[in-house]
DNA sequence: GAGTCTTTTCCATTCATCGGAAAACAATGC
DNA sequence: GCATTGTTTTCCGATGAATGGAAAAGACTC
């Protein structure tokens, strides 16, 4: 018998192997080697070394000279084709570097991805703060300004479902309960914008406002700031003209 | 005997046929019905559909509403920690945005993969003129500006391989005489500047110059502008001071 | 240079993968 | 509505690629 493949949960693929293994990539690793990747996709050496040769030869995966495995070119390269990268990074990215350039600060745009704001690009500059954000990784819904924003205006039973489930609590300030963030919800949609005091990071606050298209939220721009230096009506001004110049950006070209 | 597998060529891992698959989608396809990527893929339908059906489990592919498939969020996401993306594109964004605001112009880096640039980030604006790189894209190292860079920066033995293989032809102005280029090619690395002169689209030119690190080209900035204004020296010395910044900001954190 | 950890190779077993074929479904035209 | 054509999905028996334990080969560390 052989006891790995069937001893506990459905059986895996050979493409889910690999996807496992691709899957131990974090933003906290992501340069691991060959016995890490066996621990952390929990297959065994034997096969991670397989799948993982079989990887680095399609070019999904590169072998630095510190032994060392990283994503490769070849998988980040199709990965571009993503149509959150090629239909809405690439035609956001101008606006969002005119954003940067007049406010000198931490810009970023999100999608709603798995519960989760998906963050599909970020600015951040030397005069800007530290920001817990990154290009391509997850941050809850109800502790970040894109994330409030995305959750909004959803569907009022979506809404629901992402309340009922525990609420993170990331600092003193984040908003736990779900009643008093429901409540927020709706102002956040009333008035069309949301706005976070620390309730992610000490010392950082936010604004963020939605990218409509044909009545829908589709995305959300958001400028993280020092706390002390959040001035929102200006910012939500600011952040309005650029969310409707990215939406002009794609109603464009479909 | 099952013929597909054995018939011709190397037997395609699960793995390989996993990425056969995903490299199906090129920036002209980027969502491709299933029996696209069959005819693309050169496997069989039954075995597309399968291996279709696991990429879509595991989030590699998405199937929309129009029946087509497309790279997914999840792919995408790991691909974010790509060396490319991670350790250059992050940090070169901020220098980018800048570069773009000053001039308006369409903004371009790149680094050196397979033979190719690989263009690592652009940005474009609707005031810019059209230009064939995007991110993720390649394109030829002796049309470019960031290609010839990325070319003249090489070794001499590499860059004679690359001299040895045919050099593709793009317009009327395209170098493609193996002697006339390696002359252009030093004078690219005493100058430390690339100009591309309607080499690779009628109506635009480019300058390009190198980023380095540790006497090291590692990749390259460019500038592409209608040809009637190219104003070589002053966009030199604008892309200069944005490598030199690039360059500190890739120092800084490792 | 012994000891520890990581990576690679080997190989017999077996089960997931294979693709042809046919069924189900969708789109289009008449 | 009813063929017609193209696309997608399901089925299934045969087979060999994938599997993982074990042992060998390297790579570090002290």
């Amino acid at each position: 018998m052989s006891p790995a493949r069937s001893t506990e949960g459905a059986p895996i693929s050979s493409i889910g192997r690999g996807i496992a293994v691709l899957a131990c990539f974090t933003p906290r690793a992501h340069a691991l080697t060959l016995s890490e990747l066996s621990q952390k996709s929990k297959l065994p050496m034997s096969s991670t070394h397989r799948v993982v040769a079989e990887l680095t030869t399609g070019g999904f995966l590169v072998r630095g000279k510190d032994k060392r495995y990283r994503i490769g070119t070849r998988m980040w390269s199709i990965a571009q084709l993503a149509p959150v990268s090629d239909q809405l990074r690439e035609r956001a990215l101008p606006t969002l570097a005119r954003l940067y350039e007049e406010t000198g600060e931490n810009i970023t745009l999100a999608v709603l991805d798995r519960g989760q704001a998906l963050y599909v690009d970020r600015l951040v500059g030397e005069k800007s703060i530290p920001s817990s954000s990154r290009a391509g990784g997850h941050l809850p819904l109800h502790t970040t300004g894109v994330g409030k924003v995305l959750l909004a205006y959803l569907d009022q039973e979506k809404i629901d479902a992402y309340l009922s489930r525990p609420l993170q609590r990331a600092t003193p300030y984040s908003i736990t309960d779900p009643e008093k963030l429901q409540v927020e919800l709706t102002e956040v949609r009333q008035r069309g914008y949301a706005v976070v005091r620390q309730e992610l990071t000490p010392g950082n606050g936010s604004v963020a406002v939605p990218i409509m298209r044909r009545g829908r939220c589709i995305a959300a721009v958001g400028i993280v700031v020092h706390i002390n230096k959040l001035y929102v009506d200006s910012l939500v001004e600011t952040l309005n003209k650029a969310a409707e110049s990215i939406a002009h950006e794609l109603e464009e070209s479909n």
